[in-house]
DNA sequence: AAGCTTAGACTTTTT
DNA sequence: GTCTAAGCTT
């Protein structure tokens, strides 16, 4: 390192500026530039202190930003990461970095270098939605194999299990010969698939980085140029990677992984199995990239002792772990308790009624989360707020984007922004209706076929008024686009199209709901034209290609589909979300509900469950908190209205047996106070029901 | 082709 | 209980 001055510096022993880091979050950030490291960073441990300050612990040292790749795993992180460097180095530097989520740099990549996979029009690509995506196999199933009944070979099972194929990075050649006559169906299916969405141009999630890997993999001149110009490699929550996201870290750091590759995670926090990740990814990565560090980190600054006592003794029941006990100096107790409500309704006033009190103490709401296993759980609490008139917002679940009435405008913009794309045409020519239907569109596309043409050209020598004014609509729209820009574009199209009056007679009750939702996206479209012009860049990417604003806006809503359209602000509200999504941040108030056996640990009809898995992702509920957690359960919990009772034999003490999860019974009992001797009493006909360490266990 | 009615699914987690 | 898709009617 001495010796090569010009690329990699001079490394300074712990400089001013790292004095307030502990000294394994140091030793951490003042690695060996040259060398690969692996930072084992338990919860509240300074995680992404430690990543951001790498960074700039690598910029002041004189590397050059546009150098370094940073990956995150969510929209979210990736902006909070770049805001903290650009406190730490400056915005200008921080805006250089190439930093995003694994399918917001493949999106890039394959913008650039997508016409090796024979991508037209790759410059302004987009991903189909999972909606979307699902609809294509539903289309493909139909005309492919038109005598199957898809209400027995449903179009979302296969969608499911091509997509874990694919993030295992099984090509349509590669997946085997199956056992079952229905999962061969699958795999003729997945070619089918894969035929018509290139057919159409389209691509999935699971594209953005399978496909990025197939031109690396097939076009090393492409894949030099990354391993040439790149000095270091970063990967955020590094635990939660799949086999495909490894193989796209494996491509930019060359082979025999010659740039130097920094991964940060925590195996106890690795949630993401079912989406094809290992959690094991940690151990494989320290005997694949040699010579390398590993650090952990263990301090933990974020939760009471109590609570990381409660969440030590869970986690430790895992075997399998790479290793590492949390503590803390902290002396303060904060709270800590448990409560078993009769039902929902009972479980979503009570917690309702404390944040109230909460607020009404001066607790900011944004101190306040409310998380639950399953999106589903958000309603009741979510009446219970608005009963009291709590500000609250939703992170997750249905989000703005995937509305209804939000697609159909995207479709007018998707046209605009590209008049071949089919799924956009059929979209957009139905809403509002204009008289044409299924069979008008098979027509079309047999004459489309026929003289070798686009279907948007078969439109043009149609003589309807109807069609004749939609295509005006769009040509016209084009114009806008090009000579008033993005916002501009999207109101006029809300006023061409008379989209908010069709849904105000057409959606009934709903109607007053989308025309606000429409109007919501003109304000979304003006939010993501000011953050572009803001940032430069809103998606920082290795393959930086200008791209205009609308397919950047585009692609946007499904890549990051969660932000936007939500009318409360950030801040002013208490947050409910899953405890998915709550990974990575933290507030002084948790409160983790619907603790029952069989919801958390989730246990399927079929009776399988991934302990461990659900053990990880109660240990990152728990070291969610700051101060104090508040878990509860119910006895019984209402499903589709019906109401189910959690056990049919009652213990002494008047509770129904075994409903609560055995997590919460997995917590020394003085942790518990009162509620132990409850927890206790329904935890006798658990003991010796956990067989297997993971997978099956009945 | 559009609108209405009914049947069935959804409920694990997300880019 | 709520939402969607398929089926039936106009």
């Amino acid at each position: 390192m001495p010796d090569n001055p010009g690329a990699q510096a001079t490394f300074y022993e712990e400089p001013a500026w790292l004095a307030h880091l502990n000294p394994a979050q140091r030793e951490a950030v003042t690695l060996p530039m040259d060398s690969h490291g692996a930072i084992l960073a338990g919860a509240g441990t300074g995680k992404t202190n430690v990543l951001t300050h790498r960074i700039a612990y690598a910029i002041r040292g004189g590397m050059e930003p546009y150098a370094i790749v940073a990956v995150t795993f969510t929209n979210k992180a990736a902006k909070e990461i770049k805001e903290r460097i650009a406190r730490l180095v400056g915005e200008e530097a921080a805006g250089k970095i190439r930093l995003g989520t694994f399918h917001s740099l493949g999106l890039k990549f394959l913008r650039k270098f997508g016409h090796h996979i024979g991508l037209e029009r790759c410059e302004t690509a987009a991903p189909m939605d999972e909606d979307e995506a699902v609809a294509l196999l539903r289309r493909v199933m139909k005309d492919r194999f038109p005598d199957t009944d898809l209400k027995v070979e449903k179009p979302k099972d296969h969608y499911f299990v091509i997509s874990q194929w694919k993030e295992q990075g099984l090509y349509v050649n590669d997946v085997p010969v199956q056992k079952t006559a229905s999962a061969n169906f699958t795999r003729m299916l997945y070619a089918a698939y894969e035929a018509e969405k290139k057919r159409s141009q389209a691509l999935d999630f699971a594209d953005l980085v399978l496909q990025s890997n197939f031109v690396l993999r097939h076009h090393p001149e492409v894949a030099a140029v990354f391993h040439q110009h790149l000095r270091m490699v970063l990967v955020d929550e590094f635990q939660d990677t799949n086999p495909i996201q490894v193989e796209f870290i494996g491509h930019l750091t060359g082979t025999g992984h010659s740039v130097p590759t920094f991964v940060v995670g925590d195996d106890d926090q690795s949630i993401y199995g079912w989406r094809g990740a290992d959690a094991g990814i940690m151990q494989s990565f320290l005997k694949r990239y040699t010579p390398n560090h590993l650090v952990r980190l263990e301090q933990n600054y974020r939760c009471t002792s109590t609570i990381l006592d409660a969440a030590n003794a869970v986690i430790a029941n895992n075997p399998n772990r790479i290793g590492k006990r949390l503590w803390t100096e902290r002396q303060d107790v904060g709270s800590f308790q448990l409560d078993i409500f009769a039902d929902a309704e009972a479980e979503a006033g009570a917690i309702a009624d404390r944040i109230r009190n909460l607020l009404a103490d001066g607790i900011p709401p944004a101190d306040i989360v409310v998380l639950y296993r399953k999106n589903m759980l958000s309603r009741g609490i979510e009446k219970a707020l608005v009963f009291r008139d709590i500000p609250y917002r939703i992170y997750g679940g249905l989000n703005f984007f995937q509305r209804r009435e939000i697609k159909d405008a995207l479709a007018w913009l998707r046209l605009v922004q590209n008049p071949l794309d089919e799924m956009a045409l059929f979209r957009a020519i139905a809403a509002p209706r204009r008289g044409v239907g299924a069979k008008t569109i098979e027509q079309w596309k047999t004459m489309a076929q026929k003289q070798g043409v686009a279907l948007w050209d078969v439109l043009h020598s149609d003589k309807k008024a109807s069609i004749q004014s939609f295509v005006q609509i769009v040509h016209r729209l084009r114009q806008v686009y090009e000579a008033e820009g993005l916002v501009v574009l999207v109101k006029k199209m809300l006023a061409l199209t008379k989209l908010e009056q069709y849904y105000i007679t057409a959606a009934k009750e709903r109607g007053e709901e989308c025309a606000e939702n429409l109007q919501e996206l003109v304000i979304a479209a003006g939010v993501f034209h000011h953050e572009m012009r803001a940032t430069g860049l809103h998606m920082e990417s290795l393959a930086r290609t200008p791209g205009d604003l609308l397919s950047e806006f585009l692609a946007d809503a499904v890549l990051n589909s969660d932000q936007g359209g939500q009318k409360k602000k950030e801040g002013e509200t208490v947050s409910l979300m899953t405890v998915h999504k709550a990974k990575g941040l933290e507030f002084p108030y948790v409160f983790l509900l619907g603790l029952e056996d069989g919801e958390f640990p989730k246990i399927t009809q079929s009776g399988f469950c991934n302990l461990e898995e659900e053990r990880r992702l109660f240990y990152v509920a728990v070291t969610r908190s700051k101060f104090s957690l508040f878990l509860s359960c119910v006895r019984n919990r209402q499903s589709f209205g019906y109401t189910q009772d959690a056990g049919d034999d009652e213990a002494e003490d008047g509770l129904d047996s075994h409903f609560v999860s055995r997590f919460v019974q997995e917590i020394p009992a003085h942790l518990l106070g009162d509620a132990a001797r409850l927890v206790q009493a329904s935890s006798r006909k658990l003991v010796g029901s956990e067989t297997g360490s993971d997978g099956d266990w009945w």
